[in-house]
DNA sequence: ATAGGTGGTATTGTTTACAAACAACAATTT
DNA sequence: AAATTGTTGTTTGTAAACAATACCACCTAT
């Protein structure tokens, strides 16, 4: 009796190294380690339960993302975004998702347009309550990510992930700062994203460019009025 | 009796994780191993008379330049390269310059375009014995990452240095194959490059982004033809 | 009092040993 | 003979001990 169905694809195994990534990562993005602080490694051996094998790995990986600095011999702090940061991340976030969205309109298959698609579903289902920081954040973020997927780009969907991971960092702390963001900015969430999908689907490469060019340099204005000359934390030397 | 000098800024001490990167980076961009080839920890470890803990290390900032890939209990194999990657990586390379020379028009200093100039003079002094394509390639390169920092943008600088280390493994490897390139490319190079400084020095933005553009699409058409549907090493499932 | 050394302490870098996962192949059953 | 199970060997994952380095406070000598 064979077992009926295939693509069951259960998680590959889970090893120590990645449940040690993902617990920091998800502190630091939640702030429960505030940037700038000090990580030692043994310090988060014994808190997590692990050798220092695991955590060595989990910090190299966040650095990669962006998410801690480390210094030889010195050790790693939780990252710290000023304005500079800010001007790096979204310059760097509008060339990349261009070249995503020229791609994207060129090798979107059925079941990429879909997969955008199921996000816009999944953001409408939403009750107000659970229209938090975090989770709008998330959402925005994951139908980006799909777009960056749907142009079967390896490297530049690993360039994007890298630069989600920063995002999500200040974005959740900067939402939940500033409550105004709930009427200027959800409201057109939805059709905005939705007029992407269309142009994609349509493969109006030009006009695709213009409209996430103007739709990331919106995100960058949202977000830029809150590191004006005011860093969210002050680099220690 | 104080030591005279400051700025000797003596390298920072090298600890064996980065002197096994370098080799192995430098193994893999020869072809000293090539491409496809498999990689075990414990091989290297004693191969090079160190422990598995810098080997894995220096393993996994490879698999972050895109020089090795990595399974899980499976081990590592050089990265192989096919017509596919060279469009990644040249579409890649090609938004990143155009941001690179439009932030290096803004903040480009005296110092930066000096740093350029210096390289363009270095490749002017060699001869032709010395005109290898690791060479050659190296000082090409050297000088686009001259560009790179010229535009003090930290993310983009990192960005420029993975796709670098991958640029330099396929390209000393193609011209090798492709003695023609010492006819039609290399006579062309000390020029154009000059061009490109002058652009930055002048603060010229359009007109340099799309110098360097047409810049890299030539750079592009030059390697794929090594590319087409003949990939260099099959890759092993 | 201050410059410069000196030792202690905390933290990262490295090694070694062991455990777990996987792949390949042999043995066994149907 | 085909398929399944068991076994063995190889390779990565993890832990724990050891070595090297940088930082800091203290001390000494001029």
């Amino acid at each position: 009796m064979t077992l009926k169905p295939l693509g069951l694809k259960i998680a590959s195994r889970r090893v120590l190294s990645d449940v040690v990534t993902d617990d920091l990562r998800e502190a630091i993005i939640t702030h429960e380690l505030e940037p700038g602080r000090r990580i030692a490694e043994d310090e988060l051996a014994l808190q997590m339960g692990v050798s220092r094998g695991p955590i060595r790995e989990a910090l190299m990986r966040l650095e990669r993302e962006g998410l801690i600095t480390t210094e030889r011999h010195k050790g790693a702090r939780v990252a710290s975004w000023d304005h500079e940061d800010i001007l790096e991340i979204y310059s760097m976030r509008s060339v990349l998702e261009e070249l995503a969205i020229e791609w994207a309109c060129k090798n979107a298959t059925a079941l990429d347009i879909k997969a955008m698609e199921d996000v816009l579903h999944n953001y409408s289902k939403l009750t107000e309550k659970q229209r938090t920081p975090s989770v709008v954040s998330s959402i925005d973020l994951e139908f980006h990510t799909a777009l960056f997927a749907a142009a079967h780009h390896d490297r530049l969907l690993q360039a994007w992930t890298v630069l989600r991971s920063q995002i999500l960092a200040f974005l959740v702390y900067t939402w939940s700062k500033d409550k105004s963001i709930n009427k200027t900015f959800l409201p057109s969430w939805a059709p905005d994203h939705a007029e992407i999908v269309e142009v994609i689907r349509n493969k109006q490469t030009k006009k695709a460019k213009e409209m996430l060019s103007a739709h990331v340099e919106r995100g960058f204005q949202r977000v830029a009025v809150h590191f004006k000359e005011q860093p969210l934390a002050a680099k220690k030397d």
